[in-house]
RNA sequence: GCCUCUGUAGCUCAGUUGGUAGAGCAGGGGACUGAAAAUCCCCGUGUCAUUGGUUCGAUUCCGAUCGGAGGCA
């Protein structure tokens, strides 16, 4: 079977993905496939950056601003959800350009990642959740320990989340979740693909970016959207979205706007740096340094180049 | 002008009864398979302000100088 092929724009927050995804398309005929685990909610615009329509410039957006703050949301639905609309685009000839810092969802896709055979059940992680509690991490992981050594031996009793979700998938599939991973990576990827990554040579410039990006929000009307979000009940992966969970203590009377300030902009550089780490592990990344390159106009030829050049590599 | 306190990591400060020093924050690195903007792990050498003295040895004690804070006039 023939692979179809794909572009991704990946890196950290405030790298400039959004514009440069969007220029390739208007280049090259494509639309944008976001993978980013925020801007799918509805409602959530400021905080999570999400392109308006002027950004867009008239390139067509898919899985972006369309679920209700209320409702879940997982790789899983991702991963099945982008695999329609990529197969979609292809059919209309067009070039599907991947484009988000959510690094699981963009390597989950790509990698085709099967999902199927697991499930997640909210009732199963409260109850261990509470075990947690009572017993603490280490008992936890000296359960998964006589289930599943591989998965238990590098995880750290610490890191309750991952311990419970091992857990999870030996109760509600009976398969380990080492062996879940394995067969989770037995089909071979449908597509074939360029992935451009996003960094600067210098950190200190994206810490700069990302400090005047939510300078901003703020004049954008970032506090109205976290107050309004902030009051909604019963959130759980939304309420996750770095921008309105930093700005409680000042809607509480607890602590001054500008300290609020002060640590979302660390949230958002401690997060950027997380995003790093997690592309940098991906030895396929062709990274591209705006700082180095200079100008927008030279990043964007830059990478139309190495887009066309593997484009049209794959037709010979 | 006089008196008191103070000067140690990018910042705030501990500390060394004299044997060249360590916390928090900031920052850096890493992990990551159905909550991932989440969750978790690891990482601390710096002319101890400058300069003289005492001492085997001073960042530590003493003096001077230069900063900073407060008090008295």
């Amino acid at each position: 079977m023939k692979k179809l092929p794909v572009i991704a724009v990946v890196g950290p927050t405030a790298s400039g993905k959004t514009s440069l995804a969007v220029e390739l398309c208007r280049r090259l005929g494509g639309e944008v496939v976001s993978a980013d685990s925020m801007q799918i909610y509805r409602g959530m615009d400021i905080a999570t950056a999400k392109p308006t329509a002027k950004e867009m410039r008239g390139v067509t957006h898919h899985i972006i601003d369309f679920l209700d703050m209320g409702s879940e949301f997982s790789v899983a639905d991702y991963v099945g959800m982008a695999h329609r609309v990529i197969a979609d685009i292809s059919e209309r000839g067009r070039i599907p350009v991947i484009c988000g810092g959510t690094g699981l969802y963009v390597d989950s896709l790509i990698n085709n990642i099967r999902f199927e055979k697991s499930v997640s059940s909210t009732p199963l992680r409260e109850k261990l959740k509470k075990l947690a509690e009572e017993k603490g991490g280490a008992y936890l992981l000296e359960k998964l320990r006589d289930i599943d050594p591989e998965t238990a031996s590098h995880l750290h009793q610490n890191n309750l989340n991952r311990i419970i979700r091992a857990l999870e998938v030996y109760e509600t599939t009976g398969q380990t979740m080492s062996e879940h991973i394995r067969n989770s990576r037995s089909e071979e990827s449908p597509y074939d693909s360029c992935v451009l990554g996003l960094d600067y040579k210098d950190r200190q410039v994206l810490y700069g970016r990302i400090e005047k990006r939510i300078d901003m929000m703020l004049e954008a009307g970032l506090l109205e959207e976290a107050e309004h979000i902030l009051r909604e009940p019963g959130l759980r992966t939304a309420a996750q979205a770095i921008g309105y969970k930093e700005l409680a203590p000042y809607f509480d009377g607890a602590e001054p706007l500008e300290d609020c300030v002060l640590r979302l902009k660390q949230a958002t550089r401690r997060y950027a740096k997380r995003q790093l780490t997690w592309f940098r592990r991906n030895r396929n990344i062709i990274w591209l340094y705006p700082d180095e390159i200079g100008s927008v106009e030279a990043l964007y030829d830059i990478a139309e180049k190495i887009a066309r050049d593997f484009l049209k590599g794959r037709t010979q």
